[in-house]
DNA sequence: AAATGATTTAAACAGTTGTTTAAAAAATAA
DNA sequence: TTATTTTTTAAACAACTGTTTAAATCATTT
């Protein structure tokens, strides 16, 4: 009882081709072939080749975003459980979809037309709160310093794959074990350079 | 005196646009209008889109991996010095080209093919040399993570700089101070995390 | 000045691109 | 069943792609 709709087939060959490839380098009569489907389809359930990126790029902006953007802002969320909670949620998104930092970055780069809509919505307005607790606990530290560090800490080896693994500091087989070992060191970096 | 030869003309048209929105979705065409060139005069002088392709990118290489490369390998470079060494050349070298890590890092993803012969060369020898270091001054981090974390916290604000500011953490005229001030810090930083 | 070579040009080439069309097939409703 | 709508198909479309051609222009040498 397995019925895969034809929308659902492009999507998701859609989905392939254009995190692999980015926008350009993905012809319309490749993701028809990877999702088994006429051509024509593409234009008959999408309308065209731009519609159905936004499609999925919209899909990967809320995978990024949704998995911190509402914690961060909460006030009752101490700042340790923040950065658990980016550390750990993050090092497990991005271990199952490594592109996914690339690929919105990039796009996001290249392709800034037709990301405005999306990111006008995004605004994360965790940043008085965050320097609040940082206040409260006489900590130096910004509160964009401290996201910008838990970040980067959690997220650069995932964008930075490629190079870290070519210059041979990781290997491709080492590297879920790396990420895996540095979710539980991160936060006691974080910790020590608030100190 | 200043004769701008078509080749500098070309390559420099090429190095924007391919910088500026990837191999893929720039055209010979553009790259003779903004190069001030006829179009003909692309394969006459490089032969292909994808050999002028190559000019550009080994230039980007040479640059981002000369600025550190030799450096982390030397026994005779402190660990102190090594850190700031790279916190100061990469602060510099991507104030000025702020583009330079996305390109790099979306083009080995996307263009894996086109870049082997160039990753090849460029395995870093410098972990051994790091990992004796560390042991000396008895510090039980990995030299893996030593580096990862000293590029992750300079480098991480300007590849993820669109998502910055488009979160609305820094601001775009505040970037520049955003980074400059980080640079001082991520020494102090990173010394604390390995205490 | 004439001859030679290097550079530049406009035009054309063959293949690819995203999209549209009109007819065929399949699914649904009457 | 027949009628109607939805989905799928092969073919064509016009525009664009990277590249090549052959002639024209320019610079250099004899």
């Amino acid at each position: 009882m397995d019925k895969v709709t034809t929308e659902q087939k492009i999507i998701s060959a859609a989905d392939n081709l254009f995190t692999q490839k980015g926008y350009a380098a993905t012809k319309t009569r490749e993701i028809a072939d990877e999702a088994g489907v006429n051509l024509a389809l593409l234009n008959y359930y999408f309308g065209s080749k731009e519609n159905l990126y936004k499609k999925v790029v919209q899909e990967k902006f809320r995978m990024l975003l949704g998995a911190i953007g509402p914690l961060l802002s909460d006030e009752k969320v101490s700042l340790e459980d923040k950065i658990r909670s980016i550390t750990d949620n993050y090092t497990k998104l991005l271990l199952e979809n490594e592109e996914l930092p690339i690929f919105i970055i990039n796009e996001l780069t290249v392709n800034k037309e037709l990301f405005k809509d999306i990111t006008e919505n995004a605004r994360v307005v965790a940043q008085p709160v965050i320097d609040n607790q940082l206040k409260e606990r006489n900590i130096e530290m910004s509160a964009a310093d401290l996201i910008v560090n838990t970040l980067g800490l959690t997220m650069f080896p995932f964008v930075a794959k490629p190079l870290i693994v070519s210059s041979g500091l990781v290997k491709e087989e080492e590297f879920v074990g790396f990420v895996s070992e540095r979710r539980e060191k991160i936060l006691e970096w974080i910790i020590k350079t608030t100190k």
